[in-house]
Order: C-alpha cells, then sequence, then structure tokens
DNA sequence: ACTCTTACTATACAAAAGTATAGCAATACT
DNA sequence: AGTATTGCTATACTTTTGTATAGTAAGAGT
C-alpha cells in the first residue's frame, strides 16, 4: 500500500525500526486520519456523528479510511441491532496511545516555530 | 501545500497544536522525505552522495525534495567553492531533533506491532 | 575544442489520493 | 404503500504526487 522507503534502504537502521515507522506513517497519514481519529477520542463514535462533526468530508473518503483504521488495528466497529442500526467506532487501547506520537509531533513542531521565527502561516 | 484538516476543525484543540503537527507531518511525509533526512544524517552531504545512497530516487525529486526541506529550515544548503562546486546539505540543529519524533514512531509501531500480533507485512 | 564532474532543470507521463454527485439496503413508523 | 433514519456503495472525475528520460550550466583538465 505505502511503499514508502527509508533508513533501512540507506544503512544500518534495523529493518522492524523502518517497518514501526511506515505503521506510524500509514495510520496518520493522509487528509482525514487524524481529523477522523480527533474526532472518536472526542467522542463521537458513531458514522453520522463523525461525518457532521468533520466539515466537507465526503461519505466514500470516510467509510474508506474507517475501514483501514480499523484494519490497522487502531479503532473497532461494533455492530449493535438496534433500530435504526447503530454501529460504533472506538479507539483499540494500542490506538489511543497514538496520542504520545501526536504529542513528540506538536513538541518539535512548536519549538521549530519558535527556533525558525515562523510569523504567519 | 499541504491542507491537512485537523483536531481544530473538530473541536477545541488549540490551533497551533494543528499548525505544529501539520508542519511535522509535512517534514516527514511523502516518499522520499525519510530516506533523504537519514542518508544525511549518516553523513552523505553532498547532492551525488545522497542519489547514490537512496536507491531509484530520480534527480527531480531529490532536488525537489531538499528544496522543501531547506525551506521548511530542516536542512541548510551550503555552496562551497572548489572545483568541481561542492554543495553540503547539512541538517539544523531544529532538524536533528526531528529524531525524536522519529523515536515515538518506532515505539508506538514497535508496541502496536506486538499488541496486534502482526507477523509479516 | 572536447571531455569530465557536479549539481541540477525541463517536459511529458503514470499512478495515487481525494472530490462530486447520486443512489442503495435494511428496518421501523405512519 | 410512502417516508424517515442510518450507514454506507458506485461511478466518474480532478488534483497531487511521483516517474522516466533527456538535457543544461559552470568550471577544470587534456
Amino acid at each position: 500500500m505505502n511503499d514508502l522507503l527509508t533508513i533501512s534502504e540507506i544503512k544500518k537502521c534495523p529493518v522492524h525500526y523502518v517497518l514501526a515507522i511506515n505503521d506510524t506513517l500509514n495510520v496518520i497519514s493522509g487528509k482525514w486520519k487524524l481529523p477522523i481519529l480527533a474526532s472518536i477520542l472526542y467522542g463521537n463514535y458513531r458514522y453520522k456523528d463523525i461525518q457532521a462533526n468533520i466539515d466537507k468530508i465526503t461519505p466514500r473518503m470516510l467509510s474508506k479510511e474507517l475501514k483501514e483504521l480499523e484494519l490497522n488495528g487502531v479503532i473497532t466497529r461494533n455492530v449493535y441491532d438496534s433500530t435504526p442500526v447503530r454501529i460504533e467506532y472506538k479507539m483499540t487501547e494500542s490506538g489511543k496511545n497514538i496520542l504520545s506520537v501526536l504529542d513528540a509531533m506538536v513538541d518539535w513542531g512548536v519549538s521549530h516555530r519558535k527556533s525558525t521565527f515562523k510569523h504567519s502561516d
């Protein structure tokens, strides 16, 4: 799916590190992955709620990304036999931990902006 | 360039966090960014060296990505007036710190793989 | 004048990622 | 039978990202 080349193809960085980095990138890259994860984290578990919560996402993209996130073990999909049918997407335990990566990204991003004197954007 | 939507467009997450995350994603996403950064980190400073070091990258992509990384304040470009001309790309101090993000990604990726019992890929 | 080296740029094309718009299937309620 | 709600799928299209291949510019050496 993602055939990013990385450190391994260059020198000694262990292969499983590279795989790990690629896994992580797969989970967070793309236009809608983070918005979706954030929405679920903030308590929107149902398709309609997530859709309403994210401005301008199309149903195609939403279901595509939800499928991928489920496949990657980041969220779960549960069907409840109420009526109308209720389907809930929730973060897995492992999925929740991805916040630590986001924290690292915020930290670097903020200090990088400071040290590089960016004003606008 | 990257109009990733994120947490802010969903709820309360502070805007500068979102900008920070987007900055970070811009620096590491795409097929060649990490290989290039890794190559420079490993001591390949010159265009030819980086190119020789990364299998199958085209000159177009290499110069495109180097420009972007420079623009983003992650690497510097220095021209030395030797002959033939020598140009060196090096990580900025801030650029080097992005390793902390990669560490977080490796950590999550590895433990996620464990907890999800992935075997192959 | 020709060749070598380094560090690229130009043009055309292919593949991947995302958008727009419409419609479907299941169940219940009226 | 008709309408509403939820959770999607289908098809066609545009945009972004990456590839392939060739060529350029500047200086030194022969």
